[in-house]
DNA sequence: CACTTGACCTGTCCGC
DNA sequence: TGCGGACAGGTCAAGT
């Protein structure tokens, strides 16, 4: 469920709690897949080194070290990356928080920082995956090479967005959103979000779409996705932050998880129904 | 190549 | 209360 909203939040605390820290230990649980390369390559690059920058391409997180070498991480359903500092252990977590004292059951991963603090690796369903690459071949695994552009860049503009859609034109408008090769970020929850806020059916062809629609679904992505960075991603089932909170959105959701409920555009209920292989959730009366 | 479906996992919820 | 099965959804592999 993290999608681009929920690791940008992720990156974005990462980025105030663990910029200029030193990794001490690698303490592995129960190994994520890819995770590590091979044996002591942790010991070898990511012990004792420092932490230099934190960055997000499409739903992968990236941490990079003063070893030359970069943590990439996805946290595909329910991976969590959770910062708990020393201080924490004896005036207990924040109230809000959805993760226990850690490590826990789920925790497959501890990076142990120079200060007592640690930053833990959750991931209930281990779907998620931690590699470790040398930052400069980072681009060149094949999802980098393949993922499409960032929606909320500047210079992401709406003809471009249209023109990604043309090689899915016959597949319906939902998968191709889902499509990462398309458009970087996209997960189930921004998707109906956004198909809702531009009207659309989310089974209608690609190539059924007009100019005009594909103009308004580009201003939808964008106003979800900026809303819901705003309020600290989704947190449906177990996403938290990287201080181990939930974040709000879906309070403003206008569908997702919101089946029975009455559209607040025209009255009508929201149906969910399966779709690309997917729950999906729309009003058949206002999205046509 | 375009497109769809199943696999990967485990915790939760629903019906019996 | 226990138990089986459906369900949750990001990505890739394998199928048509």
């Amino acid at each position: 469920m993290p999608e681009l909203p929920e690791v940008e939040t992720v990156k974005r605390g990462l980025e105030e709690l663990i910029i200029g820290r030193t990794i001490r230990r690698v303490v592995v649980h129960d190994s994520p897949k890819s995770f590590p390369n091979s044996p002591g390559d942790t010991a070898a690059f990511v012990e004792n080194s420092n932490i230099i920058a934190v960055r997000r391409r499409a739903k992968v997180l990236m941490i990079d070290l003063s070893t030359g070498y970069t943590l990439v991480i996805h946290l595909k359903m329910t991976g969590q990356l959770v910062f708990v500092g020393e201080q924490r252990f004896g005036a207990g977590h924040p109230t809000d928080s959805l993760v226990n004292k850690l490590p826990d059951r789920s925790t497959r991963v501890t990076l142990q920082l120079n200060d007592g603090g640690s930053l833990y690796f959750n991931d209930q369903r281990r779907f998620g995956w931690m590699k470790l690459l040398p930052t400069a071949e980072v681009p060149n695994m094949p999802f980098m090479q393949k993922v499409g552009p960032e929606p909320l860049e500047a210079d992401f503009t709406r003809q471009e967005f249209a023109q990604r859609f043309a090689r899915r034109a016959n597949t319906s408008i939902k998968a191709a959103l889902l499509d990462q090769t398309v458009v970087a970020g996209v997960g189930n929850i921004y998707a109906d979000e956004s198909l809702w806020g531009a009207k659309i059916d989310p089974r209608r062809k690609v190539k059924d779409v007009s100019a005009k629609e594909f103009s308004l679904l580009y201003d939808k992505l964008r106003d979800v996705m900026n809303l819901a960075i705003e309020k600290g991603g989704s947190t449906d089932r177990n996403y938290v932050n990287a201080e181990g909170k939930r974040g709000s959105y879906m309070d403003f959701a206008k569908v997702f998880r919101r089946e029975g409920q009455v559209c607040e555009r025209c009255g009508s209920v929201i149906e969910k129904i399966k779709h690309a292989g997917r729950g999906t959730h729309f009003c058949s009366n206002c999205q046509v």
